[in-house]
RNA sequence: GGACAGGUGGCCGAGUGGUUAAAGGCAGCAGACUGUAAAUCUGCCCGCGCAAGCGUACGCUAGUUCGAAUCUAGCCCUGUCCA
């Protein structure tokens, strides 16, 4: 359908919207005033990571058309220990450590969203402020009549788990609720309207518009994005070294410059409409470029990316390191770094100081595989001894990449 | 509480007394080809050691055995069904 408001419009041009509760009604609602809408994000670690990035970018949508961003922090629900990551059941927080978590993930959302006390300013809630006030027997007697077990079990998260018969825990059926009880406290809070998510959250979010409808006769609103995955089907923001994450703590700008700009050519258009502010027609003419020009666009990707994310001193720095190093054959000073004792250093030393081998085996193994290289040469020699006294270049294959300094 | 099934390397999954550091697949790393892409083909893929080899490893613990992932006992955990 077309929408007349530019929230709509927006999200719907640059691919968010997978399944949306009333299109019309929120269109309606959005064009005529602000709404408030909300996402809830874990607070299980100290940085969010590239799978978080379109929920984070769709509250910047949402404040870029004239509405306003909440950012729930989980931080009642991690106390508990949410268990939705199934098999890895995830260790108990103290409360400090959820603090101090929330502050780390604090400052990413400072970059996409600008809070303040303003209509339209983001503000960021822990669901902890309520949460923990909660009685079991209050809960049950406000919400419990609300809910029935036969509607709950029909929820795919739910149904898909107990059809493929694997575990589901008490805690895990009640998370559904806690969750529910969040988008009506916000709604009486905050005067919340809307609730975004992944698409794994759509039950979530229909029982949460239930209850509050019920509870309190609003009407509210659900949406969600597509599940992301990477052209060859890979979820977001993994890789083999672990999650793209977004603090710069967590992960170097380079790196993260990095990921993006060995996206799959087939993901740059979807990528530059979701991760970035680049007009579409802009977008459109990247997305479209020939063969190997398509570089071009992957290179914009990561900067607008990293800019975002990291800042633009950043993304530029990562930009020249990555000139320098695969076009020019040098070395970038973002390069990972490792100490050059006069006396210098043996291959497999230094490629596990450095961090390109895991252990000496694997140096090992990385060397015989002919993909150790210093200054561009391929080494072939497991003994081999690296002078010092001067700047080397250590490499492990093609992509990775770094900087032997004498000190 | 009872009956049954099961717990193997990052994941899936074979193995049911020795030739098993454990088939196969996925993921990962590297090489070739390329465009720091995809697809494809090849090699590698627990740790230490130049190596012979050693050390760890098949839920936990104790045992049987020359020898156990494989057998026994107890325990823990998961699932299905019954109470």
């Amino acid at each position: 359908m077309t929408y007349t408001s530019s929230l709509l419009r927006l999200l719907d041009e640059r691919g968010y919207i997978h399944q949306l509760t009333d299109p019309a009604g929120l269109d309606q609602l959005a064009a005529t005033q602000i709404v408030p809408g909300y996402i809830g994000f874990d607070a299980t670690a100290p940085s969010l990571h590239v799978g978080s990035l379109v929920q984070i970018m769709m509250l910047r949508r949402l404040q870029q058309t004239g509405h306003k961003p909440i950012v729930v922090m989980g931080g009642g629900t991690t106390k508990i220990g949410d268990p939705s990551g199934k098999d890895e059941s995830r260790k108990m927080l103290t409360p400090e450590g959820i603090a101090a978590n929330i502050a780390s993930i604090h400052t990413i959302f400072e970059r996409f969203l600008s809070f303040g006390d303003g209509p339209t300013d983001a503000i960021m809630v822990d669901n902890d402020e309520w949460l923990s006030q909660l009685g079991y027997i209050d809960l049950l007697r406000t919400v419990g009549p609300h809910f029935t077990i036969n509607r709950m079990l029909t929820f795919d998260s739910v149904k898909l788990r107990l059809e493929r018969e694997q575990p589901l825990s008490f805690i895990e059926f009640n998370y559904m609720i806690l969750q529910a009880y969040d988008f009506r406290e916000l709604a009486l809070r905050h005067g919340c309207r809307l609730q975004m998510g992944g698409s794994d959250q759509w039950g979530n979010i229909v029982n949460g518009i239930e209850l509050t409808r019920r509870m309190e006769g609003r009407e509210m609103f659900g949406l969600t994005t597509p599940l992301l995955t990477t052209a060859d089907g890979a979820k977001m923001g993994k890789t083999a070294a672990g999650a793209v994450w977004l603090n710069d703590e967590a992960l170097p700008a380079y790196d993260f410059w990095q990921y993006w700009r060995n996206a799959d050519d087939r993901d740059v258009g979807r990528f530059l409409r979701l991760f970035t502010d680049l007009p579409l027609d802009e977008i459109a003419r990247l997305e479209a470029l020939p063969g190997s020009e398509i570089n071009a666009a992957k290179v914009v990707l990561a900067n607008e990316v990293t800019k975002l994310c990291r800042g633009a001193e950043a993304a530029a720095a990562a930009e020249a390191t990555a000139a320098a190093t695969f076009a020019g054959g040098g070395l970038g000073q973002d390069l990972p770094v490792l100490d050059l004792p006069a006396e210098g250093l043996t291959i497999v030393d230094a490629l596990v100081g450095i961090g390109f081998a895991a252990s000496r085996g694997e140096a090992k193994r990385l060397i015989a595989g002919g993909g150790a290289k210093v200054d561009g040469e391929a080494v072939a020699d497991e003994a081999f001894h690296i002078a010092g006294g001067a700047e080397r270049r250590i490499s492990s294959g093609k992509k990775k990449h770094g900087i032997l300094r004498p000190n």
